[in-house]
DNA sequence: CGAATTTGACCGGCGC
DNA sequence: GCGCCGGTCAAATTCG
């Protein structure tokens, strides 16, 4: 059922300068969704979900697996030969009553902060295959609960690995192997 | 017992 | 320079 509206928004790194939050992601400007059934999911799997993947126009080589030594190295902010460096990131809204939702790859969480003005934290993952940092973030509308924005950051260099017998995971790899 | 989370500390950027 | 803020690290803890 498309009882979810998914949101695309690719924004190019650099710092947000929406007062209101992370991201300029807006439901409520005409979302009708009439009804969305609140069925509890088990765990990992949601059935009402759409994931749009768009491709940010990409410009410079987004070679960014590359660093992610340890603390205090540029991870992300290269120099500044180019005044934007922008890594590009794409995010994700989605209806559903869990936070994970769970895209094929393995994640391990990393870090949680609390947001300004929601009342939800953010959750900060990572993928966890060797050599494929790919970084994900998960956070919720204080707005409507029943919303979560993941933003994936950097592409992945390596198959998913997950072996799913369901339909509904079927169908979402099919969405996300699908260019739109 | 190894792997994944949790959670406070830490760090860099920006505004004042 | 100092403090806030968003993001990350890493030790301790929990989980499988």
């Amino acid at each position: 059922m498309a009882s979810s509206q998914a949101l695309i928004s690719s924004f190019d790194h650099g710092y947000q300068d929406q007062p209101n939050g992370l991201f300029g992601l807006r439901t409520d400007d005409h979302h009708h969704l009439h009804h969305h059934q609140n069925h509890v999911m088990i765990r990992s799997n949601e059935l009402d979900r759409d994931h749009h993947m768009i491709n940010s126009t990409d410009q410079n080589g987004i070679n960014n697996d590359g660093d992610h030594e340890g603390k205090s190295s540029s991870a992300g902010k290269i120099k500044k030969g180019d005044k934007k460096m922008r890594k590009p990131k794409y995010a994700f809204q989605t209806r559903s009553q869990v936070d994970i939702l769970d895209d094929g790859y393995r994640w391990r969480k990393y870090g949680q902060k609390a947001v300004k003005n929601n009342k939800f934290p953010r959750s900060y993952y990572r993928c966890t295959h060797q050599g494929c940092n790919v970084k994900k973030q998960v956070q919720r509308l204080t707005k409507d609960e029943g919303v979560v924005v993941t933003t994936y950051e950097g592409m992945h260099t390596h198959p998913i690995e997950k072996h799913t017998d369901n339909f509904e995971h079927i169908l979402n790899q099919m969405q996300i192997y699908t260019p739109f």
